[in-house]
DNA sequence: TAGGGGAACTTGTACAAACAAGCGAGCACC
DNA sequence: GGTGCTCGCTTGTTTGTACAAGTTCCCCTA
């Protein structure tokens, strides 16, 4: 049973990605959305939340909506797993775990997973037949034995850990940064040494706000690129900082 | 006029920062937070949302909501101005004009700024006395005489803008990759070619739609990093398959 | 013609009510 | 002891109403 407000934003998203709606024109206005799907206003004020939250439209008090943009975001589930992603995009791809062991939980890992002994897997993920990603995931405890069960080429490990133990990537935290390539990623991605990796780092939980696992992403430059579109209402997205000389923390903007 | 669903998130969210919500821990319920606070229930459920936006805390049907962070993730106007996130920051910024000039329109950018004539800059941005920063953007024709009018080592360009000519940066786009540094990326920065550099490409609208400037920064690694936390909604792995194909250019992250 | 004043329109906020759907704990039963 | 089920709690969805606040555009006036 999907929501009627759901309904009614994916018809008017359709409609926008058809260009019925061009990107910069009004959107029409709530009551008449709201006549022409017989819903109450509220309904439909639920539903043009939803491509607001998208950056499809912007909206401001007074003014019409208006367009911003027709590709659609599929933002989250994307961001946690790249064969979901990758299928959502029409890429051919593929997955091969390199390395795999438990070992225990050091340095802020017993405070990020809430686990003393950890598993440690390093994937490497293709693309059209090239290596593009390098995953070094750190699993909690609680997880490794499902985890240790899936095959070294599984294509999605969050699907198949849903299905095996009906585990949901629920929330995650995501850090985005440029690094250089070093000997390791350089061997595994077929890159030079020193060459600019584009690098997410991630910690997800479950629905209950139990940790999964932290994980460090690193793409080959020009293989993908992170989206955002935000507008000054709705902000999805900040700026936060670290220190170049003694690099504790670092700059950091918040999405 | 704060709206009273902000007046009970602010409440709330200092709560949560303060400590009186533990991570983890469940939030009052709807009703109890309605009767607290002497509102309707939709006032409240507003409230919750705004903090669920901040990936504050999570929310499923049926269960309590959980806090799940508590750091706060602040303006969208950061993402834009430099100068707003550093001084948000209490961080020491400048910044310098190297190279300023007006040019007709070129490739795609009469379709993106609008204009048949676009005005390019060239800045560099510092952050505690160190080069961290390289913006080269292109401005809209018909906010180029107000960038020109700006003093070579103007601070916030965004708040001079909004002051001069009451510009508001309202929507952006942006895209984030790695990239080697070039020769005049490493003179400028301080490093060397080829290293990596974390980029920004974004195009900024007017509330209208009205597209006011392109911008390519680049960022020192290590200087800065992005950081998004997202939530599942209510679709665990439901993905279509293959509705989107959008052929050129890039693999992309859209988040 | 340029400018000010308003009226109509549009989105934002708030309240109330009702039902649907999912979760969790406690209870009964085997 | 463990399993399954029911019941109460909690969040999700939808409708309706009323007013507030901001925008747009037309018209009237100077």
């Amino acid at each position: 049973m999907v929501a009627r407000y759901e309904r009614i934003a994916d018809e008017l998203r359709g409609e926008i990605i058809a260009g019925a709606h061009p990107v910069g024109s009004q959107l029409p206005s709530e009551a008449e959305l709201a006549a022409r799907y017989g819903a109450a206003r509220g309904t439909v004020r639920q539903a043009v939340a939803v491509l607001a939250a998208e950056g499809l439209v912007g909206s401001r008090q007074g003014a019409r909506r208006i367009v911003l943009g027709r590709t659609r975001s599929q933002s989250f589930a994307e961001l946690h797993s790249f064969a979901q992603w990758a299928r959502a995009n029409g890429y051919r791809f593929g997955g091969q775990v390199i390395a795999q062991r438990r070992r225990p939980a050091g340095g802020t890992e017993p405070a990020r997973l809430g686990s003393e002994e950890v598993l440690e897997v390093l994937r490497v993920r293709t693309l059209e037949g090239e290596p593009v990603l390098l995953e070094r995931t750190v699993y909690a405890g609680w997880v490794a034995p499902a985890v240790e069960e899936l095959p070294a080429d599984c294509e999605s490990v969050t699907e198949a850990l849903h299905a095996s133990i009906g585990l949901v990537f629920a929330y995650g935290e995501h850090l985005i940064d440029a690094v250089p390539a070093g000997a390791q990623d350089a061997r595994l991605l077929g890159v030079r040494r020193g060459s600019p990796l584009l690098r997410q780092r991630r910690t997800t939980t479950t629905h209950e706000g139990r940790p999964v696992e932290s994980s460090d992403d690193r793409y080959r430059a020009g293989s993908v690129a992170f989206s955002i579109r935000n507008s000054i209402g709705a902000n999805p997205l900040v700026r936060h900082a670290g220190d170049l000389r003694f690099g504790a923390g670092e700059h950091m903007f918040e999405l």
